[in-house]
RNA sequence: GGCCCGAUGGCGGAGUGGUUACGCAGAGGACUGCAAAUCCUUGCACGCCGGUUCGAUUCCGGCUCGGGCCUCCA
């Protein structure tokens, strides 16, 4: 079997890696808060995971693995988009999980084995504060229940941050009802008109982190494989599940590996984000007629865990390597992959490696199966060089051979000038002439 | 201020204690009515300063520059 190695945030090193039971691999990943549309750098862990899910699959079956996304839909974000326009939080949430969903499909983005919702899972998130509170690791302060950070001797391991530097740092006002001021929020009151749920503390609403910390004991238990998300979820989020989860089972860590993906920035080398306004979403680059298949190869064309600019450049590279990929692939069937390449992907998803690896594949059959580990070359090659049959160009095809039998080489200059403008290219070969969009 | 990460040819981007991928773009050639595609050939690199070493792009230290986190953030 592949052995696959993992970078682990928390040992900060690649490790072997060896799931608890071969025969359900578990595997949670911090979805989307959905209040808008996704940007480009929002869709990388979304790939990058889908990546490593296909992975894992291949490698211990595909009934093996259990892959869960949360969908984040109750959030103060929420509360305020859905105010702005006047509806009901679960308006917005649905429309943009539905976007979500669909900009991700484009990318060749498989849906998680579980996606649950935040908002369907707020009995556990009760349940597992009040177990925080019985053992002493949470207290109710002014309407607010918080997890006392002082409780957990282990807190600020993933994040390696020690408290003087957290509390020294912080940029945020400390609350006065706080004990500590590392103390977070784990449950807060919502006034009334707010969405809220009824609880032991009144009526309110959950803070982010518990909701992870609540949709992994339910779906996955109490320690999973490999937990993902963006680097900058280290801290405090990940810290944060990881001390609820931690004191509510009794000792029992959350995560067996944990495992970040890198930034994407723009230009510049400024990190794309929807506070400083620079973001592209996925719906803009495909409303601009780029493929989805070309995005993913783009977020790929770098190590998840490497920093990766996003440029118009990248995105014409990307569509250049996937024309030649297609050309060589043609419609052939998936045969057995190469083990080269599966290699460099076992690697901590070394993606670069392996995609000079799959250019070298001369055999068309292993070369579909390979580019399949990565989610690549998944659709017809007719269909990805020129959508569906055009009869309008076929015909000028013909025209032009005419014209070429004619050695009236003026005329088929025109006709193929004329397709050049509409972004049809011709290729002229032994079996006669074929065309793409450029 | 604290913690963390990065710096490789024109561009993207792996990797390595010695012979230094790969892709894109460029140059030359084959093929073509001319192109396109394809194939062949080819130039170009390891931020700076020290140290360890027979030898450093690779290991260690310092520096510079860039980026991230320090309770909104993938």
């Amino acid at each position: 079997m592949t052995q696959i190695r993992l970078h682990d945030t928390l040992a900060r090193e690649k490790r072997a890696f060896a799931p608890a039971d071969p025969e359900r691999v578990t595997m949670y990943v911090c979805g989307p808060t959905v209040y808008s549309r996704a940007h480009i750098g929002n869709a990388r862990p979304a790939v990058v995971f889908d990546l490593l899910s296909r992975l894992l699959r291949h490698v211990y079956g595909e009934g093996n693995v259990v892959y869960a996304r949360n969908v984040t839909d109750v959030d103060d974000k929420i509360i305020d988009a859905a105010r702005a326009e006047g509806v009901e939080p679960a308006a917005v949430t649905r429309r943009f999980e539905d976007f979500y969903l669909a900009d991700m499909g484009a990318l060749g983005v498989r849906p998680p084995d579980i996606a649950p919702r935040a908002t369907a899972t707020v009995d556990e998130m009760v349940a597992m504060i009040a177990r925080l509170v019985e053992t002493g690791h949470a207290y109710e302060a002014d309407g607010h229940v918080l997890f006392n950070v002082p409780s957990d001797p282990d807190y600020g391991a993933l994040g390696r941050r020690d408290r003087e530097a957290m509390i020294a740092g912080a940029r945020v006002e400390v609350a006065s009802y706080k004990k500590d001021p590392a103390d977070f929020v784990l449950w807060k009151p919502s006034p009334e008109g707010v969405i809220g749920w009824d609880s032991p503390w009144g009526r309110g609403r959950p803070g982010w982190h518990i909701e992870c910390s609540a949709m992994i004991e339910r779906h996955l238990g109490e320690t999973i494989d490999i937990h993902g998300g963006g680097l900058d979820l280290i801290f405090p989020h990940h810290e944060n599940e990881i001390a609820q989860s931690r004191c509510a089972h009794s000792g029992a860590p959350l995560a067996r590996y944990w495992v970040h993906n890198g930034f994407l920035s723009m230009a510049g080398g400024e990190k794309m984000s929807k506070s400083l306004g620079n973001i592209v979403t996925v719906g803009e680059l495909l409303d601009e007629g780029h493929k989805g298949e070309t995005i993913r190869l783009a977020l790929l064309s770098a190590h998840y865990r490497q920093p990766l600019e996003w440029s118009a450049q990248l995105v014409v590279q990307s569509k250049a390597t996937l024309d030649r990929l297609y050309r060589s692939a043609g419609d052939a069937e998936a045969g057995e992959p190469d083990a080269r390449v599966l290699d460099a992907l076992a690697d901590d998803l070394n993606t670069p490696l392996a995609l000079s690896r799959l250019s070298a594949i001369a055999d068309p059959e292993v070369l579909k199966a390979s580019a399949a580990l990565l989610g690549l070359l998944e659709s017809r090659a007719a269909g990805w060089f020129q959508g569906e049959g055009d009869a309008a160009v076929d015909a000028r095809i013909a025209a032009r051979a005419e014209a070429k039998q004619r050695r009236d080489f003026a005329e088929a200059d025109r006709i193929r000038a004329e397709l050049s403008a509409e972004g049809i290219v011709l290729e002229d070969g032994p079996q006669g002439t074929t065309w793409r969009r450029a």
